[in-house]
DNA sequence: CTGAAAGCGCTAACAA
DNA sequence: TTGTTAGCGCTTTCAG
């Protein structure tokens, strides 16, 4: 095994290998031009003193950095590392790394991050911004030179970015209660300043339109996605007397928060209330009774953003921002009841 | 709002405020060898023309690069996941970003990432190797001129390293079934070519010996921490007719595949059967009844993590390497029954 | 096909 | 206190 005991640079495989370093550099970029011989002994040289470009240097010269950043609010909810794992993988193959960063849903940080990182640092961003009218937020994207792609959020400037098809899987979901004879169906989901919390509301009222159903705005609470939400909206729901018989937890911590506060108050599911979550994670599939789901592929969402990240380094800026729709699945399980009683 | 139309550079800043570019840079880097005056001057070009200094030409000079590399096997596992969420928050602050690779569990990309990362990308790597004994690996490790600081692992290499007490956790879990009457206890968990998986057994033998007790190999299956693996030897345990009256699952991934197999078997929680976990996820708290783990703090271990980098980083490579031991913690819930008739 | 040389943007001597 | 200049390691003309 050869040690690399002092940095060496393309110098010294230069002089190693008796030739100029422009031909070394010809050599490491797989230029055909150089004659057999000579690559022979230049990577020879290469493999004997164990050489290794530097990137630094190289990205200076070539204005590339062969990394890409990964902005969120939090890698630590499961969603967002499955996309992040997706997305590393299908960069790695392409010779990319990824940087990651968190927001914590902080608008400032947010702001932060876009200067900070515009720097030379990465060649482009995946970015889930928490605020899509905040004016400082975009402008912040506006004056950034990299390009950007957008999960999941909807803002005034025209970017590439992957949406999930929330809204039809938020229908399909609240139909079905709604064939179980559930008649007051509450819904519990993030901020509409985001895209996500948005889509699912738009659902839930489309269901109610076209069933010809009434439609009680004291039984949607739209905040936050974080599991304490979920804990106290679903609490609050449950504790008044006109309690819904079915709740519908739009996004996937909002779920646990849920869950928590029904176990409080020692309700049964689905006996005393029917419930249904967003996205699947282990809660889904080994809670007892197992949960019924609106899902999606956070594989796929990866993917879809690492290909149009891809597209866009390669093919530059001139390209129609691209604008990928993933599906999203309802999956029925056994965390609803039917009700037998007509509830009006 | 400034609008950085095209990259401009410490020269264009000097140009504009009648400086060299030489005291940019040191106004730049807060110098204190400037006039106030000048100081004013070129901040005011700064913001003016919108200049931020470029990274790649710094870190070729400072040869740092400010940023860490965070290598893991998968960082869709929510364990890692809040680890890097919490390395990252510490990181930030003092001016790091994170670099992330999933290395899948794949020696060979464990040690090609090592030399990928070699080359000034990054200034230190934190980092999961998947077998402590490969010589390649252990190769690559010392081949690297990077800092390194070892999650939980244990190699022939003196280096930085930060360990879960998962012994003393794992020997509290087994005393406690043992208590409750249980005499065949089984324990699953992780390869023993890594550092989890051999404490973990150590400690589950340990409170044999002290308590005197028989102990029986084939109800220790140790291999890999994977859910698949979890399912699987849950399974094979519960299928035949000497099976355990408690499962230990050393691993937040084999708990799931344990409780996937025990609903599959129709075997209800505690009363078919207890169940001990490992980590809190979502599952422990959320599961009815709740379960016990041995749990850790996720959050402190990053931070330690993160710690010792930066003491590294700061105070160089003369420091003898550190070697942080934190408390793993036993929480008793509810998925653990007393047994009545002794059985031997 | 190969070598020489000019920078990429910045920092840090060294001068002034 | 400020300006000048020599590189950091690499790529890329331009000659030869």
């Amino acid at each position: 095994m050869t040690q690399p005991i002092s940095k060496c640079t393309i110098k010294d495989v230069a002089a190693r290998a008796n030739v100029s370093v422009g031909t070394v550099s010809r050599v490491i970029n797989g230029n055909p031009t150089v004659s057999r011989e000579i690559v022979n002994r230049v990577t020879a040289a290469i493999v004997e003193l164990g050489f290794k470009p530097n990137a630094a240097a190289r990205s200076m010269r070539s204005n590339a950095t062969k990394t890409i950043a990964f902005v969120v609010s939090d890698i630590s909810n499961p969603l967002f590392a499955k996309i992040a794992n997706s997305v590393e993988r299908i960069l790695k193959d392409n010779g990319f790394f990824v940087l990651f960063a968190n927001t914590g849903n902080n608008r400032d940080r947010e702001i932060k991050l876009m200067t900070l990182l515009d720097v030379g640092r990465v060649d482009a961003i995946l970015l889930t911004v928490s605020d899509e009218k905040d004016p400082e937020i975009l402008g912040g994207i506006k004056a950034s030179r990299l390009p950007i792609v957008l999960l999941d959020r909807e803002i005034d400037i025209d970017l590439d970015a992957v949406f999930s098809d929330h809204r039809s899987g938020m229908k399909k979901a609240a139909e079905y209660l709604w064939r179980l004879n559930h008649r007051r169906i509450a819904l519990i989901t993030g901020s509409l300043s985001e895209r996500p919390g948005r889509e699912r509301l738009a659902g839930f009222m489309e269901a109610h339109t076209d069933l010809g159903a009434r439609f009680s705005p004291d039984l949607v609470r739209s905040g936050s996605l974080s599991e304490e939400f979920g804990f106290q909206e679903t609490y609050d729901l449950l504790a008044h007397a006109d309690r819904p018989t079915a709740i519908i937890a739009g996004g996937n911590r909002l779920v646990a928060g849920a869950i928590r506060a029904i176990r409080q108050l020692k309700l049964r599911i689905p006996d005393d209330i029917s419930l249904i979550g967003c996205d699947e994670t282990d809660l889904s599939n080994l809670l007892d009774p197992p949960l019924t789901v609106i899902a999606r592929d956070m594989e796929a969402i990866g993917r879809a953003a690492g290909l149009i990240l891809l597209r866009r380094l390669s093919n530059g800026a001139e390209l129609k921002p691209a604008k990928v729709m993933l599906p999203t699945d309802f999956i029925i399980r056994g965390s609803c009841a039917e009700l037998s009683g007509r509830a009006t």
